[in-house]
DNA sequence: AGTATACTAGTCATAAAATAACTATGCAAG
DNA sequence: CTTGCATAGTTATTTTATGACTAGTATACT
């Protein structure tokens, strides 16, 4: 008997079912009602039935009755198992404890740049820039709107905020670095360097 | 025919065939001899081989010959096309000016707190912000370690130090508002949210 | 001399997740 | 009369993650 595998979805399914029971589709619609569609992805529902299938199956989760509201299709109600609730408060205080690496997608691409010429790069960071101000904006015009919301249910949002600035400065201040041409590259530096690094012999191990 | 799906794996396993052919266990040594496995996981490798599969299925890259070194187990080295090299810049283009949200756990279990209580988080984030420092000196123990390296090739670590210098003042910031109060909730309190929330029409919508 | 360990190179099987496409009904707008 | 949207869910395919396994070589200990 393997522990379950922890995911999102797998968390916020169980966390809802703490709450009351419920079906899938209604799940999703209090997730994007709460506005947390920003940190759990309900835009395509396969997921979520599948996970809630798989949290059955190890007895997290148990469908309680198929009901029917009048002109409504058939829907399975699931509660949360005793084990069930155990296991959310333990995903809890691991994921909150710990931080992983989740290998997102830009880092990955920030240790690539030297495929793209420098002023390419430039065009890109810039429109990147661009596009996270927007979504800065987007955020704030949502707490604004949400100012009666207490700010437990917000926090989220903060977090999301404090992260989406870091990266808008770090990137504006890449971007002037290579305006300036403080960061810079060429085809024939990088061979230099390449040959530098095969003759010396990868100076950091452990 | 379906453009091929983008993946950090797939964008590594392009960019490093742009510099020279190779085989796949080659790739997992130099992306670990080159930090990169920071930001690319290659823990596993059989994500790698399956994804080169795939690659090649689409074409965009191809096996070159199947080669022996004296001594050395059988391997195969593959090359980049006219099509692999095509789809890497447009990857890194797309990544780099566009931002997409990939929904991490954190925040995603930041949203639920309420399913712990306030000083069980505390202690939770309090750990955090302890394994956020110990991870902040590992990263600039190896950018010394690095200082010979051009920054070029160290701009995934300056963003990650970036990121994380600011999840940790977010945490600590949160610790202290647990800690002096001004953030906290009961069962009684979260009933209470509930009703009110129940009885109004949620009111944000657009 | 024998044993344990690590490195090289790769395979296999299972499970989980992402994604798109599809069913079926009710209701309202035009 | 039909177009579109909301409700509630299913199916199939592809990708990715993960762990376990093979098999030979080199190195280190004991």
């Amino acid at each position: 008997m393997k522990p379950p595998k922890r995911s999102p979805i797998a968390l916020a399914v169980l966390t809802m079912l703490c709450e009351a029971p419920m079906h899938p589709y209604r799940m999703q619609r209090l997730i994007k009602e709460r506005g947390k569609d920003e940190v759990i992805n309900v835009t395509q529902r396969a997921s979520l039935y599948q996970t809630i299938q798989r949290l059955e199956r190890e007895g997290l989760i148990a469908a309680q009755r198929t009901a029917r509201d009048e002109k409504r299709p058939e829907h399975t109600v699931y509660a949360i198992t005793e084990t069930g609730r155990a296991i959310a408060v333990e995903w809890m205080r691991q994921i909150l404890s710990t931080p992983t690496n989740e290998y997102p997608e830009f880092p990955a691409a920030i240790s690539f740049l030297p495929l793209l010429s420098p002023d390419d790069v430039l065009r890109q960071l810039e429109a990147r820039a661009k596009a996270i101000k927007a979504e800065l904006e987007r955020i704030d015009e949502g707490l604004k709107q949400a100012a009666a919301v207490p700010r437990l249910f917000l926090l989220e949002m903060e977090y999301l905020r404090a992260v989406q600035t870091t990266e808008l400065s770090w990137v504006t201040f890449v971007v002037d670095d290579l305006r300036s041409g403080r960061l810079t590259w060429s085809e024939a530096w990088l061979r230099q360097i390449a040959a530098q690094f095969a003759s010396e012999p990868a100076s950091s191990s452990e």
